[in-house]
DNA sequence: TCTTGATTTGACCATCTGGTCAAACTCACG
DNA sequence: CGTGAGTTTGACCAGATGGTCAAATCAAGA
């Protein structure tokens, strides 16, 4: 393992495209169905080398997943109680969305873990999550009592945002099976944005 | 394996045993993720007994999907061209929230399935059920045309349905870390309807 | 250039896992 | 009962998998 002092070159490269690999190999398949092999191979390294740079597949996932955490978060961060109530919400969604399209592997990889009942995230889930979306929660409320925007439950809102936008990375297959040709994010945005427009005019 | 006459009451026990210990293994950690002993402790059998009732894992998992489509399925399927139009979809996200609800591992087996790009039942998908929801999209369709329901994309439509019923299955686990001890149900229910309520008028 | 720490690897190991098999046991029915 | 089909299991196997280690190779600063 490499010492603690400040990262070398290699030390750097290699490290990223660990972290690359894994992120392909974790969210196609999951923990358990990932292989070290399968990542190391996918990141042009030996199996021992790779080990030597992270201390167990268990550390990789880690690694990764906290990582990624942040920005997975960062536009629901963004959500601002001082901006225009409908465009707030309406720009989160179109974020997720597009974070749906151009980030899919990072949403399977949460995915996955969800699914399985995250059993390696859990404390951050019900930590800085719960944290987060309480906080974000409070703002959306503010603006109903305002009557800036119609009143409805501010944690199921939030829920259906994150439902109607992550479907179309996590259930791509389902999604591309049934539209064929038609590419799913065309007519994603439009929907997503009348039904919200329609869903919250106070 | 047993012979094709017709099943003994031993047989149709222990089949039922194992498909239900499947369930609970597989949704909960994924094919790959599943272990046959696990599946065997589970149905209270030992690992070769159980592969005297089904000839591997694999056969396992598929008798098990096979078997459950149908139910998965059909309240789609009974979305009725003729009924209300509002009822109808009111009715049909009612039903698939209901599920969510009474059968999670159902859900989280289609979920795991799916986000992992459905390797086992791509079939499936671009076969029967692309032809069902080709047809009720046309009843939708159908129903926007005569000026019923609002105009939207059909497919996206239903997407959301899925989207918003499935979502508290699947991501249980993140919907209770963030809702505490409320139950997630009583809160979605209504969301929902009013969400359909609101989208779909004309 | 030389040295020293960083990097890489082939060989190896223990464990897990899906699956097999022959032998033993149980059940239903004549 | 007795018997043959149906059922169960302990022992076992081959391959996959996560991880280790000593030895070899490489890179960069003195």
């Amino acid at each position: 393992m490499p010492k603690d002092r400040a990262p070398t070159r290699i030390q750097k490269k290699n490290r990223a495209a660990i972290l690359e690999a894994a992120l392909n190999v974790f969210s196609a398949h999951g923990f358990r169905g990932a292989t070290v092999d399968q990542i190391a191979a996918e990141a042009g390294l030996s199996k021992p080398n790779l080990l030597y740079y992270f201390p167990s597949k268990e550390a990789i996932h880690t690694a990764l997943l906290s990582g990624l955490l942040e920005t997975w978060l960062a536009p629901l961060h963004d959500l601002d109680a001082d901006g225009d109530p409908m465009e707030e919400i309406l720009s989160y969604t179109r974020r997720k969305l597009q974070m749906s399209r151009e980030l899919p592997r990072e949403s399977r990889l949460f995915a996955n873990e969800l699914v399985q009942g995250a059993p390696r995230i859990h404390d951050a889930l019900s930590q800085d999550l719960r944290q987060l979306v309480d906080e974000k929660a409070q703002v959306l409320t503010g603006w109903m009592d305002q009557g800036k925007i119609a009143r409805l439950h501010p944690y199921h809102l939030i829920f259906s945002i994150w439902a109607l936008t992550q479907h179309y990375a996590d259930f791509d297959v389902q999604v591309r099976a049934i539209l064929g040709d038609e590419d799913p994010f065309e007519g994603a945005e439009p929907f997503i944005d009348t039904l919200y427009r329609k869903l919250l005019e106070p």
